[in-house]
DNA sequence: CTGCATCCTCAGGGATACTG
DNA sequence: CAGTATCCCTGAGGATGCAG
């Protein structure tokens, strides 16, 4: 969201875009498209995530965390050493998910047309 | 995302994620919402979105242009005094525009879910 | 390994004033 | 009315260090 996972500032509108927000943020996007794949561990999401563009543990943190409270991702700790979480879709995430994945592959195969219409804009003031 | 219709530090990442960043910005959201409904000049546009969480002259030009630039809206100055400048969808935007609104309207169906999980994430913590 | 806390930077974005 | 230009500030978000 213009904020990714962030809960600040958040008090004066309604309450449904902040979840639009979360889901659209531009780590949630990720996130969301990553466990639609499968469930992966924090430091595997993070991986993956940074093939496309580096994410801050932070970030990523703040971003999961989020998505967990809001009901679209499920946590699952397990109680040993050293550490193991694996992190997955909820059937509401999931359905979040997949929407939001196919509007990026929507854009991905409009990129060409906008990419043409760009050009036109800045040619046509120069 | 994140940002809205800024085009700084765009540079370092998948061409693709930059236009999904616009389509699903704050301000690109609800612009092409309300352009979905019917085409809007400036101020109306400024005052129909201001129902839901105002918006600033500034920003509002800037994801306009952003948006032109990418080839969703089509911008329609009348050389007449006073300015008169009428935005709506192109064929694209359209496209975009309606998979935005299906996923808002996702959203808010399902926020008793949400508030839920919220809830219940809450009170596991307390 | 998975987090939480802290500090710090920088750019998103608001407020204001001015122009055509 | 529809912008453009400036100034300024808040907060998103990165870097680092520490803990379980």
């Amino acid at each position: 969201m213009a904020e990714s996972g962030g809960r600040s500032g958040d008090e004066a509108m309604c309450p449904y875009r902040l979840v639009l927000e979360h889901v659209t943020s531009r780590w949630g996007v990720l996130v969301l498209i990553r466990l639609l794949e499968r469930p992966h561990r924090f430091s595997e999401l993070r991986r993956a995530i940074g093939e496309v563009r580096q994410v801050s543990e932070k970030m990523l943190t703040q971003t999961l965390q989020t998505l967990e409270r809001d009901g679209f991702v499920h946590r699952d700790a397990q109680p040993v050493i050293p550490p193991r979480v694996d992190y997955s879709l909820t059937d509401l995430g999931r359905e979040a998910a997949e929407q939001v994945r196919s509007l990026a592959l929507w854009t991905e195969r409009r990129m060409g047309e906008v990419e043409q219409a760009r050009k036109a804009y800045d040619e046509a003031r120069a």
